[in-house]
DNA sequence: GATGAATGAGTCTTCATTCAT
DNA sequence: AATGAATGAAGACTCATTCAT
């Protein structure tokens, strides 16, 4: 709001910014952090070398702005979601709607997203991926507090809610990541991800209690 | 099975062997393949660098002879369990304590072993990857089949057998990532990764069935 | 003269110009010249950078006019010294005098006229620096004249008068340039650089016909 | 002493370390830093850039040792010179001497010299120079010290002992500055620079007197 | 097999200079 | 004249790989 007042010089540069990440994201997504250059950025982004760094620090300063601006897209996002169900299921049912529509329309930024903030980002100078992982510490937190409600008012099974969280991520990005590798083969929507994660999987109940009811 | 025919020079050549390995899985763990120098790897593992290249023709070729000499290890351990359960139940509760025994086992490993398995991995060049992801697949597949027999015989609920093999995957690996960041702040076993898998995590059935018969 | 003649446009001109020049005489000074920047000198001078471009076809010629300019306003005042004196003595003296005043006045700039005159000075691409040592050169000829007209008067020691006049330059920048460093540590004005030269270090006239009558 | 323990490693490596001092030192003092490239070092010292980097760390780091080398080969030399006369005259003569025996027998390095230890030195980062600075300070100490002597005794003209070594030496390398230039056209040794400096200039003892006997 | 000094192609980054506004 | 965003050539530095010993 008050966008209006930007100047054209102003809407330039923020269109310039915007398109050069555009490329690098390309990029990134499809080689990773070490095996892209500069000079393919530059390339890709139709600017010249030297502007990038008008921009951009250096190139993990690029990455950093590249993987901080969609982060960050994507959290009030997510955060919404988790605040505004009129209950703690239908909480965790928006968040995992909204992970899925998220990712959905960011493919490109998934690969890197897991990279950075689920263990196995190396892609840059240790310590680089500290802001990123708090970023997403902060949803996590969130998603633990609404089991954890869940859990006291008696609606989900007494159980770790940081495990509880930390297992529905893992559950959703896996299902994610498969469809990057195969697409459509095997589809599923929010409503998949909900019920596989909440409803027992084991039909009988004999079984069930075979695992064990000192939980 | 035959290892008395070795002579001391293969025996030699197989600790050498396992040493660099040693050595490059420690720095590889700890920084990354593209943060991590040929030199490094030399220094760490006491051998000269021109050696390095006696046992492996490059610096991709030890990265990838790193991670398949582990998942080699792990794949016949996991397949295993999964063939001897006496039901589907018991295979899958078999291939969970599996995996997290050889994890545990294999802290320093994991973080690349789920990079190279889990999309995030450009570690290298395009397409090297390509030989741990199908090592990896056999699994996923293997574990698609016991989770089709349990279908089949009713066992569990119907769905798609290959989503719920990733999805058990997916909850796995991130409670092994959390330990890696957290240690045992927030404990888990097999047994609890199993209950929360397949045990309904809602307590309420009435919520349950909110969440659609039309399964 | 002629200054009234100078249109509004021209003496604003003549304003930007010398701006520029002090700007980049400040940088230059502290910095030398390839650690200065012409985006500094833009900054500095508040102009952009274009508009250096403008008044100079590009840094050299920049650095060249800066030394030139100075350049150019001490040597009429060191070569009228030298013109004006009763005799040979007292133009020496008056160069002296000169010297140190004009150079205590303009302290920035004497770290670069003493670099682009005496040998050390690889400023620049190779040559550049020829006219500013012609511009130097002239009055080091001029003073060389003054000595050989003091020996042929006999009022000076038989020396080679172009040594006793490099001698002197010398001499006198080296009393510049220990100010620069220590200020008025080791105080010194005109007489004692004059007496230091001119009359025997020697108290003991033995020891002084012991350097050699054979001069 | 011991110098035959040397293996040919080491031997080799001492080689090649002054090979590449050599070729710099030849690039430097014809250029100057800036002017300068790794690879024309390299080329000239026949050795691929990699290898330059093996012996120095960096630019700097190479321009550093040379100028150092140098100066720590120029030091002792012209400390013992100052500290073996038989009174202060015969030091200051035998300093003189050595410098110009030292500074002749290294001509290239000379205008780096000066360029360093007199002011002029913007070659590289600020304070790179402070380690030179200060080494060639030692010996200007030292000669302070014997001029300083000299007064106690008698032997030479009571003034600032500082400002005479200081004239001493731009007196000195002027005339080396200017054999750079112009090479034998104005000959001179160390004779000539003592007897100039130390003995009257003036033949005239009224005109020296008019100098002022409030020394 | 073992060594590690030497190699040089490949990258990031800087900065003088231009030019459309 | 003034502007300053854009340019891209140039240069410092790294590191996988080789090869003579």
């Amino acid at each position: 709001m008050e966008k209006k007042k930007l100047s054209r010089k102003e809407r330039e540069f923020l269109r310039h910014h915007h398109e050069i990440l555009e490329a690098a994201l390309e990029l990134f997504s499809e080689k990773g952090f070490h095996n892209v250059t500069m000079n393919e950025i530059a390339k890709k982004s139709e600017f010249a070398m030297g502007t990038l760094y008008k921009f951009f620090s250096n190139k993990e300063d690029l990455y950093r702005a590249l993987i901080l601006e969609k982060s960050e897209e994507f959290r009030p996002a997510l955060i919404n979601a988790l605040d505004n169900g009129k209950d703690e299921m239908e909480s965790i049912k928006a968040y995992i709607e909204t992970s899925i529509r998220l990712f959905m329309g960011n493919l490109k930024f998934i690969r890197l997203y897991f990279a950075e903030t689920r263990g196995a980002s190396f892609s840059i100078r240790a310590g680089l991926d500290k802001e990123i992982k708090e970023s997403h510490e902060q949803i996590l937190i969130k998603l633990t507090q609404v089991f954890e409600g869940g859990i006291r008012k008696g609606l989900f099974r007494s159980m770790d809610p940081y495990l509880m969280a930390t297992g529905l991520e893992g559950f959703t990005h896996a299902f994610l990541l498969q469809y990057l590798d195969y697409g459509d083969k095997h589809p599923f929507d929010a409503g998949t991800v909900t019920k596989m994660f909440f409803k027992s999987i084991l039909l009988n109940t004999d079984v069930t209690s075979d695992l064990g009811n000192s939980v």
